[in-house]
DNA sequence: ATTATCTATAGATCTATAGATAATGC
DNA sequence: ATTATCTATAGATCTATAGATAATGC
């Protein structure tokens, strides 16, 4: 990994904080991971450098053992003492927020995507889409997400959507192509779901856009025409030999 | 939790297996919690009501902290020695290979139920219920069925359906209410998305039923008739205050 | 008599921090 | 000069087992 991608994993940790140089920070009484403002980024090269391995570190780490990871398992991953993992992230919490910080930024990504689509389905199509993606990609998120919702219930990741969905959704049933019935919390839980496949192992977690586009044809009008679906179903023999390429020996004993 | 209950839980872990009781087991040399055969369940009657008590509880910590959940808090709040867990379960892997016995006795009781339906389709969406209404009412259910997933590739929970449900789709499409383009494997992977959102708070989790019905929607015939969606979309306000009672809820699941 | 439980314990790993040492930015 | 890193370490918790003690079934 370069130097560039380190920085622009800095850039989007922080996106909305400047450091304030004359300002000398205000001691801070029994501040949770929550509250205490987003760390100013460190000065210094090798200092952001680490704090980059560690946060790809904690990446893999939580997405296989979730949130209780060991951190000095995540630090010794990183190459790092465990020290500097501590002055990054005082707190557990502190480096689940760090990772809960960045993929916002990422899905921050999707809006102007979104706003790009000819019609208010294809926006629905696009945003489903791009957010499912998301999850599907990260299997450290789940257990973030569910971390974050924990510290904070009213903060959710697509709270930022919100009233930009809703508008898109009422245009969607004015113009016959959403059925009336659901509202924009239902897309919410729906792509939440289908995004879940990506902690399921590769077998599922490669199924998303099929199965995705079921559920949009259950969301579509009743008599509005449905698409194609992509890719196809997997059959057991497909089934095994994509989710456990590298234990194929073992299923194979296992008969 | 009565004396009834227990009884019930130790005749569902070991459905296939029963006590030889003249025949000594042989020496076993290097067995892994997989391989090895089901243990015969413990004769006496303290003994059974512990090994009842540590599933319970490990059902509660594997639901919190996944498959890593510390042996000793299992022990610690089934108010058993730790040597009692270790006694009744050699490995950690034959403490979720049991978890994951029970959960399959209580899944093969639904086949019964789809037996009876009706109609193909029907017959589908009791099927489908049934399994998201099982995996949904066990969070822990997630992280034993990927750990086993690890340990046997080959063996997926619904296995026994395989065949039965091939041949409910292909009547199902036959008779014009099922579309022509999935298979049943389309099912399973839908069905345990759905299932997924026992682990997204209670908030998701007391939704399965309204998405389930969209996805169902999207698996009918373009030109089947689409009944009402059972419940209704989360409104904020209701989600939030469905989230807050999650700690409440966990408190009385933990007893 | 047999079967199971509990207490105690060894050794590993974990969290969190203090204090000595090294690398950077200005 | 400042900022950050590393090593070392205290104390907690964890896994796994041995050996003494208690409860059951026949």
């Amino acid at each position: 990994m370069g130097a560039g991608q380190s920085s622009r994993l800095e850039r989007m940790t922080s996106p909305t904080r400047k450091p304030q140089d004359g300002v000398p920070a205000p001691s801070a009484p029994e501040r949770t991971a929550l509250d205490r403002p987003a760390p100013v980024p460190p000065r210094r090269r090798d200092a952001r450098l680490n704090r980059d391995r560690l946060i790809l570190s904690a990446r893999t780490l939580l997405a296989q053992h979730g949130v209780d990871a060991s951190l000095e398992a995540i630090a010794r991953q990183a190459e790092v003492g465990v020290a500097t993992l501590y002055r990054n992230f005082p707190t557990r919490d502190d480096l689940v927020r760090a990772l809960y910080d960045l993929a916002l930024a990422q899905l921050h990504a999707v809006r102007g995507e979104i706003e790009a689509a000819p019609t208010p389905w294809d926006a629905l199509v696009v945003y489903t889409e791009r957010v499912a993606e998301w999850l599907v990609a990260d299997p450290s998120l789940p257990p973030i997400l569910r971390r974050m919702a924990q510290l904070d219930p009213s903060a959710r990741p697509a709270a930022e959507f919100d009233g930009f969905i809703a508008s898109l959704v009422a245009r969607a049933k004015k113009d016959g192509t959403l059925r009336r019935d659901v509202d924009a919390v239902d897309l919410a839980v729906l792509v939440t779901m289908v995004g879940s496949l990506g902690s399921l192992g590769d077998g599922y977690a490669g199924q998303w856009r099929r199965q995705l586009s079921i559920v949009l044809d259950g969301l579509r009008a009743a008599d509005a025409p449905r698409p194609k679906l992509p890719g196809r179903p997997l059959n057991v023999k497909d089934y095994q030999a994509t989710v456990h390429g590298l234990t194929r020996r073992a299923a194979r004993a296992a008969r």
